[in-house]
DNA sequence: CGTGCTGTTGAGGACGATCAATGACGGTGG
DNA sequence: CCACCGTCATTGATCGTCCTCAACAGCACG
């Protein structure tokens, strides 16, 4: 049994890839792509980089209570947005992949932050670059604004199915819905790149509960029984027994034409 | 044991108030402020007012699986924005109050809709006059955005609350949210606007539940007992056993201070 | 070769759902 | 004016899901 795999790899090289804009244009096209918007001239923003570098598992990449002018984007490797609960637990409120912002809203509250959950390469760029930018180019703005609409449709969603279903459920909805954002941006794998663990913490059950759960789904062959990782057998199953739609996360359809661009 | 009165009045005329702009102003003004925004010039957007009127409690607002090209403005009344499930169970999404957009944001779900908790009263917008209201005034566009982000804050605490908490500090956290969101435009009543039915959907809890759990709260004094309403007596306690915290309402804050506008 | 993280298994118990039934209240129509 | 109906609030009983506590094995890492 062996464990995941990175995932989202951006280049076929070790280190940080040299030519940084090039995966950052790369990344940003496809995920506005998936929003339904065509950004022009991304070179401009891409080349605003300040600063990116690696991080390493289970480390915090947006440290709970700081706050900064500054913007991440992730390029490889997988996180997530939690709240750090009183009673010690963490809360996981989103996974973010390749071509999601850490970071993009002002965060209100001291206890939540950013966490990889597995090695995971970074770029930043200054709040003022990307003000530049989205005045340069108003589809920019429209598209990030419309990745905050999708994060309230996704969060919305969730409310109910956390609410409503069975652990097996719950669990199958959340993997069903891991692996559409996965591919909106083009990493097509059958692996979810997280642990039981951290598929607890979001979906607000215990380790021992989705431990469980995950059996069963593997004696059902909907998950892989011949590795330890989540695997993905039988996504059509996955999905019946989720009751997972989707409807929710297709923002090209029905979509506000509205264009937004920033006075600095 | 009597029944909640009408909550959020505008004027004190029975019927829709006569002047309109007037009411559309002084709502939207409040709201605005809340969010740390001023915008200079609310009387542009007012007069664009196009059609209003008033709907029964139960109502459907906003029919589920309808597109549109306006967004209404909740005048007067409370309604919710609901989903309903497969197995024909309503998971409420948010209260709405005066002031607020019923739907601001393009549905990508054909299953939300909102609906009117009590008689309410409307106006509406075409997308078009708020557009144009937007590029006059850059201000009203970073307002409209931060009501999304808000929106994001809020459903990201409610999946924590309602996956990790008890009935009993599900419901409360419940309450105080809609006390301070009440607060929030100016209405600073003790009752609140809907019955233990509204809150069993939007908690995700069984009527007969919240009906245990709500007279548990009235036994420790914490709700009143001389109202079938629910009228919150001690809210300090309250606060302490929904664990509620408020930062995450808190906009003012750490905002970023980006500003946006329209190009039509 | 320990240490920490992950995955796994067992047993007991609490919380909340479900089913079923009743009373109060307001509105509607005969 | 009264009978009827729908919504809301309330109560009792049973049952299932999931949590908690506790322990252990495999694996990667230093």
């Amino acid at each position: 049994m062996q464990r995941f795999n990175a995932v989202g790899s951006v280049g076929q090289n070790d280190g940080i890839a040299s030519p940084y804009p090039v995966a950052v244009i790369s990344l940003l096209d496809r995920k506005f792509r998936s929003l339904g918007v065509e950004v022009p001239d991304l070179g401009q923003l891409a080349s605003a980089v300040r600063h990116g570098g690696r991080i390493a598992a289970h480390a915090d990449i947006i440290r709970a209570g700081e706050t900064s002018k500054r913007s991440t984007l992730l390029l490889e490797g997988t996180a997530c947005l939690y709240k750090r609960l009183e009673n010690g637990t963490r809360q996981i409120y989103a996974f973010k992949y390749p071509g999601d912002f850490c970071d993009l809203l002002p965060e209100p509250d001291d206890a939540v932050g950013v966490q990889a959950l597995s090695e995971c390469s970074l770029a930043a760029f200054d709040h003022s670059d990307i003000e530049r930018a989205i005045a340069a180019s108003p589809a920019l703005g429209l598209a990030l604004w419309r990745s905050t609409m999708l994060d309230t449709f996704v969060f919305r969603e969730r409310i109910a199915h956390v609410s409503r279903l069975t652990a097996m459920a719950r669990v199958a909805h959340l993997l069903c819905e891991q692996l559409a954002r996965l591919e909106a941006v083009g990493l097509n794998g059958t692996v979810l790149p997280f642990t039981q663990v951290d598929l607890a913490d979001a979906a607000g059950l215990s380790v021992v509960h989705v431990n469980r759960t995950v059996q069963a789904l593997r004696r059902l062959n909907v998950l892989s029984s011949v590795n330890s990782a989540i695997e993905i057998v039988d996504r059509k199953q996955l999905a019946a027994i989720g009751h997972f739609d989707g409807h929710y996360l297709n923002m090209p359809r029905r979509l506000s034409h509205w264009t937004i661009s920033v006075a600095p």
